[in-house]
DNA sequence: GTTTTTTCTTGATCTATATCAAGGGTTCAT
DNA sequence: ATGAACCCTTGATATAGATCAAGAAAAAAC
């Protein structure tokens, strides 16, 4: 899909906030800008992510997906819940790995190929250590689910996901608990049950607002990286001081 | 510590064929490699890897260790297993996350300070795309193994890591049953009960050797990633073909 | 080559979470 | 407003793998 003349205005602008672009001049990206691609995707609809058909990297613009992958069975593992302003970048996979996104809402994807990613970094270097930048984050952001996953149990993995949402997203759960559940590795059912042991030491969701009593009890289920975004990091009342 | 001169060049010749290196000339590394630092830990030794004091490159020279998290319960998670030749690169890392690097064997790491690595990727854009590559694969494995560790049942992951030691070295499990249990996030015991488990269907281990009864009894743990690396892979006989 | 230590295996039991099932709320379309 | 999906909650039950315990085998130390 081409994009009109005045909506690329607006992307462009939208594009030049991103952290994948922090550092660089609209006049060094303008020849990568030049590239931009566009494209929709319905609700439910589900594109498999390979590095032969996709070797690209999206920026979601507008919409929500989650990327999973589903074995024989039909089991399925969140691996990113992506956002807007979200990366996936499939040219950095392997030729025979792949990824579902799986799209959870009406979703508008920017891409740009494999070719005009390469170009930039080559021309520009504070793109190559942008793009280096991103993957590190991608890496210990795995790093950290892998340990959340494996070592919390049902009700400190929720307890962790209401801090990060009560850290970045302003005590608002930002999606349907069936994907936090999801993406937590566990069965919407437990989800609830871990809520309702919550509850019991005040923390409190009340249509998908976090309410705490005193407003300290979600500190026991943070952890020292989401914490250092908090506004009371290493004070006295936190546990990382 | 400081090596002599006569270890160097050997240092150098190893390091130039690590694939961190690759499509780089020795001059244009001497810079580099002038930087170069060795340091030894014995084993059993735990050093918490995290940005502030370690915003460096490792590359395990020889030796064993894993890198793991613990938490305050004890329990621990096993995020990868760094054999020769391996990388770890806490100066990815961001300040507040940090790793413990447990070694199982007497280790010789060497390492390059942030500064070197800096800049030796402005001065070689080559150098950058490596690095690109080193961290795209990090986040396919971490991936992978997210995918291994939430769906596959205990049997399944043993038979997974078997398909590994078949392709990779030779027949032959690389490490301490207990070690791959770890790495697999499963007890040592289930480990055992998986492998006679396993040997009904063929698949035995014989003091580390895997023995199998036709040939492609473990086809059916394979993942198209490491069978990739397979001698059969997608003819006819290849589950990926 | 014998002892000591570590690693592995096997059996009995326990437990956290999944699964199955059914009812209660919300949201959306008409 | 009313019904139809869909999402969430709660209860009963099942189960894979953890834990506990003890013995066997292998490796390391002497």
């Amino acid at each position: 899909m081409v994009p009109t003349k005045k909506h690329l205005e607006q992307y462009y602008s939208y594009l030049y906030k991103l952290p994948l672009f922090n550092n660089l001049t609209q006049k060094e990206l303008q020849p990568l800008f030049e590239t931009l691609q566009v494209r929709q995707f319905h609700k439910n609809e589900i594109v498999t992510f390979n590095s032969k058909e996709h070797s690209r990297l999206y920026i979601n613009f507008d919409g929500l997906f989650k990327l999973t992958k589903i074995d024989e069975r039909g089991d399925e593992i969140v691996l990113k819940i992506v956002d807007k302003k979200d990366l996936v970048s499939p040219m950095h996979f392997s030729p025979h790995y792949d990824v579902a996104a799986d799209f959870v809402k009406k979703t508008t994807l920017f891409y740009f190929s494999q070719e005009s990613i390469a170009k930039t970094m080559a021309d520009h270097h504070q793109f190559s250590l942008n793009i280096v930048q991103y993957l590190a984050n991608s890496v210990q952001s795995l790093m950290l689910s892998a340990e959340v996953l494996q070592l919390k149990t049902a009700k400190e993995k929720v307890g962790w996901y209401l801090v990060h949402s009560k850290i970045n997203s302003t005590f608002e759960l930002p999606y349907p608990k069936s994907l936090i559940a999801a993406y937590l590795g566990m069965q919407p059912e437990s989800f609830s049950r871990a809520l309702s042991e919550l509850k019991k030491e005040g923390i409190l969701l009340d249509n998908k607002k976090i309410k705490l009593e005193n407003g300290d009890e979600l500190c026991a289920y943070c952890d020292p990286v989401i914490g250092a975004d908090c506004a009371f990091f290493k004070t006295p009342n936190c546990l990382h001081s």
